[in-house]
DNA sequence: GCCTATCATGAACCTGCGTTCACGATCTTG
DNA sequence: CAAGATCGTGAACGCAGGTTCATGATAGGC
C-alpha cells in the first residue's frame, strides 16, 4: 500500500527543515528545533526516521551527493580541455569555502575517509576524483604519490571554523605537498 | 590566614586525578569520575574550582607548560650547535605523537592559536619557537614567510585521532609547505 | 581540650536532549 | 459515507552531566 499523501508531504517538510537547521547549527541541531522548523511535532520526526542518526545521515548523504556532482562536473570540464590541476584547485577551494558557512558540508566531509557512508556516493566521488588526479599527474602538476585518500585527509583537517585569512593561509601551507606548482 | 593542611592535600589529589582522567578521556571526563579518581566527593571539587572550566584550564595550562619546556630545550640545543630544522621537526613529531595518546595535549593544542590562554606560557612558547624559526630560516631550510602562527595552525589541524600511518602521511603532505628540504 | 572557621560530603537539583506512547485526527478504500 | 488503517500530537520519560546546599566532620589557634 502506498503511503498517505500528507505523510509524504511531511517527510519533505522534515527533510527541508533538517537540511536548513543542520546547515545553520551542524548535526547538533536539536530534534525539537528541526520539528519546529518543519511545523510538525517531534513524534512525527520519529515516525519517518527511527532516530536522530538516521535523519542526520539522510541530510548528509544529500550533501555528499552535491559534492559528487561537483567533482563529476570538474572531470567533464577536464575531458573538455580544461587543465586538471586547475579543476582540482577549484574543487578544493569550493569545498573549503562551503565548509566555512555550511555546517552540513563540514560534517559531511567527516564522513568521507571514515566508515559509515553510502557506498554509491562514495564510489561516485572516488572514481571521478581518481580520474582528475591521474590527469593532473599526467600533466606533471600533481605529485605522483598523491591519492584520493590524501584529499579526504586534508579536507577533513581543514580549519573550517577559522576566518578567511587563516583558511587561505592554510591552503598556501598545504598545497606544496600536493602540487608541483611553486608557491 | 593560610589554608588548612588537608585542603592543600586535597587540591593536589584533585589536580592529579584530573590530569589522569583528562589524559585518558579528554576534557569530556565527568566531574564525578574525576572526584572518584581523587578519592573525594564532587562538592570538594567545587570548593577548589568554581566550575569545570576552571579545573580543566588548570590541567591544560600545566600541559602547555610542559610543551613550552620542550620548545625551550630545543632552542638550547640549537644554541649548542644542533641544526634548527632538525629540532623543529623533532618538536612537531613529538607533539603529534603525544596528541595521539594524550587527550590532554590534544585539547591543550587547541588553546594555542585561540584566545583563552595563560599569557605567560604563551609568551614562553612563542618566543622560543620564534627563535628556532629564525635560525632555521637563516640556514635556508625553512621558508622565509613561515611564522609561529603557522605552526599553531598546523598543529591544531593535525589528525590526532587517526592511526599512525595516516598521521605520518599527513606530516609528509604538510611539511613541504614549511621546509625547503625535498620530499 | 574547646571552639569556631574552614572544609568535606553526597543526595538532590536543574537543564538539555533524545526518545516514547496513549490518544485523537485524518486520509483512503470499498 | 462509513470503517479502519495510517499518521500526527505533545506531554512525559529517562538519562547524563554540571552544579548546589544543608549537614556533619576536622583542623588548628587560644
Amino acid at each position: 500500500m502506498s503511503p498517505r499523501a500528507d505523510a509524504v508531504r511531511n517527510r519533505t517538510k522534515i527533510l527541508d527543515a533538517a537540511r536548513e537547521q543542520i546547515t545553520l547549527h551542524g548535526p547538533d541541531a536539536g530534534m525539537d528545533e528541526i520539528a519546529a522548523a518543519a511545523g510538525v511535532a517531534v513524534g512525527t520526526l520519529y515516525r519517518h526516521f527511527p532516530n536522530k542518526t538516521d535523519l542526520v545521515s539522510a541530510v548528509l548523504t544529500e550533501h555528499l551527493d552535491r559534492v559528487a556532482d561537483d567533482i563529476e562536473a570538474a572531470r567533464e570540464r577536464t575531458a573538455g580541455g580544461a587543465k586538471a590541476m586547475d579543476e582540482i584547485l577549484g574543487l578544493v577551494e569550493r569545498v573549503l569555502e562551503a565548509s566555512a558557512t555550511d555546517h552540513a558540508v563540514k560534517a559531511a566531509a567527516r564522513l568521507l575517509g571514515a566508515y559509515p557512508t553510502d557506498e554509491l556516493v562514495e564510489d561516485r566521488t572516488g572514481t571521478a576524483l581518481a580520474e582528475l588526479i591521474q590527469a593532473a599527474q599526467a600533466d606533471g602538476e600533481l605529485h605522483d604519490d598523491v591519492t584520493v585518500q590524501d584529499f579526504y585527509l586534508l579536507i577533513n583537517t581543514a580549519p573550517t571554523d577559522q576566518p578567511p585569512a587563516v583558511r587561505s593561509r592554510w591552503l598556501t601551507l598545504v598545497l606544496p605537498g600536493l602540487t608541483t606548482r611553486g608557491r
